[in-house]
DNA sequence: CGGGATCCAAAACGATACTG
DNA sequence: CAGTATCGTTTTGGATCCCG
């Protein structure tokens, strides 16, 4: 077989279609930086984001095998979201975009 | 005044803010390697944006001061795109990205 | 050749209400 | 607490035609 003649023209294209939703990077740098985090935990850290949002692409980052997903058979509930390697991979990629953000705010760029 | 209190939440939504667009990312990774291309060499390194995406974006980018745009008052037209200091400025976090996506696509992680 | 203008479809996103 | 379901809006993207 082997007749995929690559969904990708560029490489570019690869990575954004893993972590090119609106949260995504967002939600990988809090992860990679502050650890294992509970669902509540990372809502506020994105108060921008509704719960729909939020759900949607940790659903999608947890399917791409960039993030893990446990849930605690407790009430009230309890859901932590923590990194994988697979993710872990990606800190450069999110760290560079994290150091170019924080230039631009303070004005470097302006 | 300085009643600005910051519209990013997190300095990875500051960079997404300039370089989120569909195409931007493929843009910039282009003319940072390829140097000053045509408007028409840029949309055949990116064949499924169209022309109304391509200029929209390539426009953004201008106006975000990333590229800078050369119009030759010729006919017929001739325009040629290419990186400025600033989008030069992205280069790091373009490269991060362009090179995981090679490692995507290789298969190492899959 | 390098667009602009218009119209339209689809996807992304958000507000609200509800649930185990 | 950590979601789900539904609906409506907004943004994004594309097809087509037009222009200097």
């Amino acid at each position: 077989m082997s007749e995929k003649k690559s969904k990708f023209h560029c490489p570019v294209e690869a990575t954004l279609s893993q972590i090119g939703g609106k949260y995504k990077m967002i939600i990988l740098c809090h992860l990679i930086h502050d650890g294992t985090l509970r669902y509540n935990e990372i809502q506020k850290h994105i108060p921008q984001a509704t719960a729909k949002m939020l759900v949607q692409q940790l659903k999608e980052l947890e399917s791409d095998g960039l993030i893990n997903r446990k849930v605690y058979p407790v009430v009230p509930p309890k859901t932590e979201y923590s990194i994988t390697e697979r993710g872990k991979s990606l800190t450069e990629v999110i760290d560079s975009i994290r150091d170019w953000g924080r230039n631009y705010m303070s004005g470097t760029f302006e």
